[in-house]
Parts: structure tokens; sequence; C-alpha cells
RNA sequence: GGGGACGUAGUUCAGUUGGUUAGAACGCUGCCCUGUCACGGCAGAGGUCGCGGGUUCGAGUCCCGUCGUCCCCGCCA
């Protein structure tokens, strides 16, 4: 182990990563870890990482003896400082940044010691994702994690500064606050002060936000966490960001107007470049198109509806509902067991049958000409307007949910794995959507009746009102998605704020007068007092920072990142407490078993 | 709650049909080296094969259970 040196009264001139050809024969301090050394005896090249990014430094014996004995003693992370002279270098190095010049060290102090970390501090992940969390402030020493941290900080400074241009204030809400009944699982706190009572963590300050709206605050956001005990994914944390905001008075159009601006400055602060306004899809366009209400625009393939080609043989063929259809372009090459994969993942999907009809420059072929006759699969394949090298994919599927066309969905599924394996989804295209026009209520599989799709509060199409009693199923909210990629990053809605339409959504979800006063009492009470018409969205920001980082996961740009168990791996959270923290609190825990 | 993949040296992985002393690369340690930049050369250290049980003369390998990580469905705006 090497002795330390103090600080002492240097000073850092600037960042290693920042050093450029301008900076030649200036004097320079540098502070950083070592990122690699190489020793070759009697000269000695560090390369120094800091959060610019990394420097060469030199130690020659015969220049600098005291420096040169002193660096022999570095090692991987160790923490130095190092003092000496910008200098052009002979041969550049174009792999880095600094790779013009390099520093002849005069005087070095190591700061700080290391112990060999679990894993090399590289670009390139070399460590599993479980030891990456558990030694989390080793792995974003790297310079991936910097980058994504950096245009994370860099994404939220242009929302704020967006958001603060148009007006709005940024209002913090409660984090300890009430578990509501609609939505996702609440993390829940229990009460030292009341015993038996708990506060929730906030699935999202959706209440708040319209108090906000109601208290005449008239523009507001929040980048505000938000807690959903819920299981996880790729795109899922329990704590997660969101942008949140509300504004009174406005149109539909006023509320992408100010989100177009936020994402064209995000995006601008990610290198991306991107054109307003955005295209607008009506929902029932999406599932019909695409099989799906996040459809991914940056490629076709889109789907047709071929049921009638089928009429003649759908005793034959057992066919319930409707069939659809994807032309996966250059697939007629599929080998066999390319198919039986496919049927397998049509099944697993919920599909009752999938046809082929592979298209050749001689023809059409596929099983189906059995039933439906060789005229037959060539009106498919007119109607698809699948071309030579194709492959037309046809799916079928029984209705389970009413009003929902299963065979389009399970299509639209098998577009997005069909284009994926294909390898035709371009990178580097960006194309933001907005999804309107959704349904108001759906039906739940399991409560057997009409469900909100998204909160209760969600404004009604004023063509539809009138539907409400009558055709729920056909009633359309003011609610709206906005989609990039086939992501879905957020949504919202006008929201009602007409007691008596708020009062109607409740009896058609089945909610009498006392569980309404129970559930949304205050509420309920606020809406009377004088509410404006209001609205907003409230977008994930993770995913935002994911996707224009190029990420798959959020947990990379997540600093610190749960698993899909959602534990702290550094910190071992969540953990078992003191009996003294859990008799404060009246609370008791139960053995598990039962 | 369900399905799938994985778990072997510090790290990433290989390990045949169950068979002697479990390998590689990177990393680490020591020595040599004045232009390297994934430096190079020589030498070396390093293993509870996730954990528990079982089958077997014999288990990293087979079986059962369990724990952990990741992906997906359910769930979740």
């Amino acid at each position: 182990m090497a002795t330390l040196d103090l600080l002492g009264d240097w000073k850092r001139t600037q960042y290693a990563g920042d050093l450029r050809a301008g900076d030649a024969d200036k004097d320079v301090v540098l502070m950083g870890w070592v990122h690699r050394r190489r020793d070759l005896g009697n000269i000695i090249f560090i390369d120094l990482r800091d959060r610019g990014g990394i420097a060469q430094i030199v130690f020659n014996k015969e220049l600098a003896p005291a420096a040169h004995a002193r660096a022999e003693e570095l090692r991987a992370e160790y923490v130095m400082a190092v003092h000496g002279r910008v200098s052009r270098r002979q041969k550049p190095n174009p792999e880095l940044a600094s790779g013009e010049v390099e520093v002849f060290a005069s005087e070095l102090r190591i700061l700080n010691t290391a112990k060999t970390p679990p894993f090399v501090v590289e670009d390139e992940v070399n460590a599993s994702d479980e030891t990456r969390l558990h030694y989390r402030y080793l792995d974003l020493r790297r310079s991936r994690p910097q980058r994504n941290i950096a245009l994370r900080h860099r994404i939220f400074l242009e929302i704020r500064r967006t958001l603060d241009g148009l007006g709005f204030y940024e209002i913090e809400t409660p984090m300890l606050t009430r578990s509501t009944p609609e939505g996702a699982r609440d993390y829940l706190v229990p009460s030292r002060i009341h015993h038996g009572q708990f506060y929730a963590l906030p699935q999202s300050p959706q209440m708040f936000k319209q108090l906000l709206m109601i208290a005449g605050l008239d523009r507001y956001f929040q980048i505000v966490r938000c807690f959903r005990d819920e299981d996880l994914r790729a795109d899922r944390q329990p704590e997660f960001t969101q942008l949140d905001l509300e504004m009174s008075f406005p149109t539909q159009e006023a509320i992408f107007g100010v989100i177009e601006q936020v994402m064209v400055r995000a995006c601008a602060a990610a290198g991306i470049e991107v054109k307003t306004p955005f295209r607008q899809m009506e929902y029932r366009e999406a599932i019909g198109r695409y099989g799906i209400d996040k459809p991914d625009l940056r490629f076709g393939m889109e789907l047709h509806e071929i049921t009638e080609n089928f009429a003649a043989a759908r005793e034959k063929l057992h066919l319930e509902g409707s069939v659809h259809a994807v032309v996966a372009p250059g697939a007629a090459a599929f080998s066999r067991k390319q198919l039986d994969e496919l049927g397998e993942q049509a099944k697993g999907l919920g599909a009752r049958g999938l046809y082929t009809i592979k298209v050749t420059t001689e023809g059409a072929s596929s099983p189906l000409e059995k039933t439906l006759g060789a005229a037959g699969v060539q009106n498919i394949v007119a109607a698809a307007g699948a071309r030579a090298g194709d492959l037309i994919v046809a799916v079928s599927a029984a209705e389970q949910i009413p009003g929902t066309d299963a065979a389009t969905l399970i299509a639209g599924q098998l577009r997005l794995a069909l284009a994926e394996r294909l390898n035709l989804v371009p990178k580097n295209r960006w194309e933001f959507l907005w999804l309107t026009g959704f349904p108001l209520f759906e039906w739940g599989l399991s409560e057997k009746r009409w469900v909100a799709a998204q909160h209760p509060f969600t404004g009604i199409r004023e063509e539809d009102v009138h539907k409400l009693e009558s055709a729920p199923q056909e009633v359309r909210s003011k609610g709206y998605d906005l989609v990039l990629n086939g992501s879905e990053l957020g949504s919202g809605s006008i929201r009602i704020h007409s007691q008596e339409l708020q009062a109607r959504v409740f009896a058609l979800l089945g909610l009498s007068e006392e569980q309404r006063r129970h559930r949304f009492g205050f509420f309920l009470d606020a809406l009377t007092y004088g509410t404006p018409p209001h609205g907003g969205i409230a977008l994930g920001l993770d995913r935002v920072v994911a996707l224009l980082a190029g990420e798959k996961s959020i947990r990379e740009v997540i600093a610190f990142a749960k698993t899909t168990a959602a534990q702290d791996l550094m910190m071992d959270a969540p953990a078992e407490v003191e009996p003294e923290q859990l008799e404060e609190l009246g609370v008791a825990i139960r053995q598990s078993g039962g």
C-alpha cells in the first residue's frame, strides 16, 4: 500500500477529458482515478480518468525522477493528482478525445489507494447486472453510465427551462399520502402516531395536480418520483420518475403543443432533431392498421383484414372470429423450422389458427390451397399486396373480450416480432405519435363490469356523451397517449370538470353514492367549488432518457436502480428492522406460510 | 402467481457419456523493459463448481428442493 499525500493547496485546472491541442504548453493540475497504467520501466504511462474523460500522463524517470518513483506505486482506481505540462503528441491517439496531447508530470500526489475492483472499469460492460448493481459506484465510473447520467441531467434541465418559459410552476406534492383503491398496488408506510393507519407513496400526483388547478395555479409541472408495487420489467422500476403536468382552460392541441416543445428540446439535448407537430392517430385506426395501441411507425408492414377471403372455408377450418394478415418482406425463404416457431409464437399469443403463404416468382404456395384453392390463395396475395419473396402470415382467434378483435392484436404482435427478426426496424428514426380516441371503458374480465380504461376523471368526447348509458363500449375519452418508436412514453387527458358528468361516470362504474364518498369524497368536494376545465399529461422520463440514450433497460439511466425483485443489491434493501421500530409503529410481522 | 434462460477463479466463460490433480481469457502479484495507449516479455498466486439434500464405488455433470440475476405473460399508465 502506498502512503498517501495530502491534496494541499492544489487546485484542479480542468477535466482530463477536456484537454485539447489548444492546451499545449499549459501548466495543468489534473485529479482523478487511475484508469490504466502502462509501466515500461523508465517511462510510465497513466491514463487518468475523471468525469470529463481520459488523458494520458507521462512519468519520465529522467525528466522527473521523484514523480516517476511515486508513479510506480500507482494501481488501478487509485486517486491521484498530477501537476505537469501539456505537450503535443508526436503520435496522436485518435481513439481518445484528448489524444492530440499528453501531460508530462512534474509532481504526483497519491490521494488514495483502492482495492482491486471486482471488475475492470472500462467502457464495455464485462460484468453481470448483479455485480454491476452490487458495486454500482464502480459501475457508474464507466463512460457509458456517465454519459447516460449527463444526458438525463441535460434532458431534465431542458424540460424545466421549456416549461418555465411557457409559464408553468414547478410545485411539489406530498410523498406521504393516502391510498386510493383504483390502479396499482400501493407502497404503504405505517403511521407511528396513528397505529393501524398507513400512508401510501404516490402512484402519481394525479389528484394533487387536479387540485392545484382547482386552486387556480393555472399551469403546474413536476419532475416527480412515483411508486407502484407491481412486478417489474426492463422498462419498469418500483420507483420511477415522471414529468407530470396540468394546465387550466386547455385545448387538447394546447397540451400537445407544450409536450411537443418539451420533447423537441429534450431530443435536441440528445443530439436528435425531431419535427413538429407529431402525427396523430385514432385508437381504432391504430388497432386496425397495426394491431396495437402504441404502433411503431419506423416501418410499414400494416395489417390486412382478410376475414372475407376465408368465408367459404370457415366450417372446414373451424374458424372463429376474424382473420388478419401481416406481410413479412423477404421471409418467403423461411425454413420449416422457422415457420413452426412462428406457429408456436402465435399459439402462445392466443391464436386459434396460423396460416402462411409463401410468395415467389413462380407464384404462391400455401397449405391453404387445399381448402381455399389456388385462386383463393391468389386473392389473399392480392389483398395483402404481397410481392415475390414475401411471406404472408394470417391469424385467426376467437373473441374473448367483447368488442376486442383478438386476431388483430395477435397479428400486431407478430408484426413486431417479424420486423425485429427480419431486421426491418431502422435505427436513428424517431417516430412520435399521439394516440387519441381511446375507449372510456373496457370490460373487466375479472370484475365482470365496465371499468375505467384510464382513471375515472378522464373526460369524454362531447359527441359520445349521449351514448354513455346506451352504448358505453362506444364512448371515446378525451385521453391521449404519446408514443415513440412503439414505446408508450406517457398518457394524459382533458379531465371531467362537471359534477353532473362525473356522477354519471361513477354510476356506470357501479359505484354507489356511499362508495364514491368513501373513495373520492375530498376530491368530489373540491370539484364543487368552481373547478376550471383542465387537463394534462404524465410522461415516464426514465423511458424517455433510455430511448434517447439508446438503452434497452431503464436501469441504465437510473443511478441506483433495483433488480426485477425490487431489491437494491448495493444497500441491501429492503431489510429487516429492529423490533423496537416495529413496536413503535404498532406493526407485528406474521410468519409467512399461511 | 406462471413460463423461460443463467449461476464454475476477482470478472466473463469453457468443462465431452458421471471417472485421476476442474481449464481459458482478462484481471491480480513479482521481476525485466524509455513511446506505450487493450503495451510487451518471464515467473506466480488464485476454486465451498450458488446453497441444502439425494442417487452412485465415484457428481461441476444425474434427481429433488432452495436462493439469486435477467427476459417474458399475468399484473402495472
